[in-house]
DNA sequence: ACTTGGCACTCGGGACCACAGAGTGCTAGA
DNA sequence: TCTAGCACTCTGTGGTCCCGAGTGCCAAGT
């Protein structure tokens, strides 16, 4: 049905037309792209390729454009993903190894995702569900206030303010920290909840009510924050762009915490496999491609990062792109 | 020069061009507001507000559009801050009440002003350098690594992990945890720095190394984070406006916080007043106006926060937005 | 002295038209 | 199976025309 030379026709069009945003029509395409046959064979092979829904035309008499079917067999078949370059690749890993803390880490990774690929970058911070505890910590703030703490391995702090329903002295403090610790040291998150629920019972009576209410906020802040945040960057990259849905769709979206993580990929499994969602694939925000992957180390996947842009892009770089930051700060996670 | 009519005619063109977007001419202008004159005379005015700078035709037989010295007189003098509904107060007081810690305060915040703006927000993180400390804390996480945690009175926590030159047993770090906060606390951040200075010496030899490198990533952090974070809000809105200076740059703007610094405010002072700065007053950015005040309890400004938008916007209602957040703001944080 | 009505003038924007150019589909021949 | 030629169909561009909104100015009115 589709030859090899169709094939290099779908991959000309596509080439032509990333570069150049104009139809591509048979005649340019014969003479750019050293095929070796004339303009009316071309023209034959695209009307076979618009046949099987590849390509279109945006109006009678205009060259073609690719369908999001057709950049899907692109990117499945015709293109391999382009690495970068040694000095590019140089300056990733210099400007990641910068980074003083997590926080850091993500937003130099978004802001350097966005320059490389001139496009919306998007990260997700490393999952709380995946990290272990680290320490947890309780500070004494006043007879009645504590300063929880919870520090896991990939860095991340999660502090919260406990208005306890008594006045508790350093003593009983400095024992429920231990406890804490002793219980949780190492634990996976997701096991937090199992690992606590009988910890009251546990400890002497007068402990309970500080326990109580300190376990509570534990646990609310780990599932609250179990929604990921996300962050993006290059949002001046749209300006230039056209999107099919409104530019100001996309910004929205941007903004939507909730839509950008079903965008990114769903949550429940986290593939490390560089993934690429074209046009009507994606959920919500039609007219936009997204190109992702996960992040972490090794078989650990932490979160997923990736670019948000218009359709039609430039899919080998950018999956390059996407690809070596994700490797890169992955490296910088596991070090730290 | 400028009789009582006049000023009204010239707020008369601010209100109709400010609604419609269109340039307002003379009769409709009659019309609308009752100005009980005729459209020649409304010329004859116009002609003078035109002389004098206040406002220019795009091209010769359109109607007016205010310049920026017309919006300039229009909020000094032509109009009053619009006050919110009492439905929108309350709207306001309830959402921020369900902050959770600073974090939340300030993303709620800059929420809620880029919706009831309809443009977009900025808010600034309060200022560590008119924060107190209330806590300083060392967590013991290995041999060789202790976490640094800096909590201010404004909730904000600031933590680092240090890593040692040697090692170190849990009690010279709960030492060194005493003496910390026996040095700085309640103490202005600003005033950290000679605090700290002679320390080392007053410590015991042994102690010194450790202690040495602890306050160096202390005041590190402290000087770092001086250039104070900044959020935005409420970019999709940005999707409508017709901006002089392209909409790329008002992006790209937004995510440069020295920029956005510069539009808030100069830092070195923290005026509590609402402040306007419209069109070609603004540094960097020409062709927005921006409607700013400063935060925090009563004499104790913390930061600015505010909106950035088109140089035609409705300023008496934005700026009663703006006052409005600024105020319940200021509330939150003082009761925390 | 200010206001008003009248009038000529100017310019932008929309409708209309014609035309060149690019690109196609089809058919017949190599 | 590929190629060359040809007629056809679009879009985009430039030109022209005209309408209408809006102005500036002048002379008359209060």
């Amino acid at each position: 049905m589709l030859d090899d030379r169709k094939l290099a026709v779908l991959r000309a069009i596509v080439e032509d037309y990333v570069s150049t945003n104009e139809p591509v029509g048979s005649k340019a395409l014969a003479e750019r792209h050293n095929l070796k046959v004339s303009p009316a064979t071309v023209r034959n092979d695209m009307a076979a390729l618009e046949e099987e829904g590849y390509i279109t035309q945006p109006h009678t008499s205009a060259g073609r454009v690719p369908t999001d079917k057709g950049y899907r067999l692109f990117v499945d078949r015709l293109s391999q993903v382009k690495p970068l370059s040694a000095a590019e690749r140089r300056a990733i890993e210099t400007f990641l190894a910068g980074a003083v803390d997590l926080d850091d880490v993500v937003t130099r990774t978004v802001r350097l995702l966005a320059q490389l690929t001139r496009q919306v970058a998007v990260v997700q911070y490393p999952a709380l569900a995946r990290s272990t505890v680290r320490h947890v910590e309780l500070v004494h703030l006043s007879d009645r206030r504590v300063m929880l703490v919870v520090i896991t391995n990939t860095g991340r702090v999660e502090q919260r303010v406990v208005e306890l329903p008594e006045i508790v002295d350093d003593q009983r403090i400095a024992h429920l920290r231990a406890v804490l610790n002793a219980t949780l040291d190492g634990c996976g998150l997701a096991a937090v909840p199992d690992l606590v629920a009988d910890l009251p019972e546990r400890l002497a009576a007068e402990d309970r009510p500080a326990a109580a209410t300190i376990l509570s906020v534990l646990l609310e802040t780990l599932v609250e924050r179990h929604d990921e945040k996300i962050v993006f960057a290059g949002a001046a990259n749209l300006a230039g762009a056209d999107f099919t849905t409104g530019l100001r769709d996309v910004l929205e979206a941007l903004e939507e915490q909730v839509v950008l993580m079903r965008l990114l990929g769903e949550t429940s499994d986290i593939p490390a496999a560089l993934t690429v969602r074209i046009g009507a694939e994606n959920p919500y925000l039609h007219g936009t491609s997204i190109v992702a992957t996960g992040y972490g180390s090794g078989d650990r996947q932490l979160a997923r990062l990736g670019v948000l842009g218009p359709t039609r892009m430039d899919y080998p770089v950018t999956m390059g792109a996407v690809r070596a930051v994700a490797r890169y700060v992955s490296q910088i996670l596991a070090a730290s």
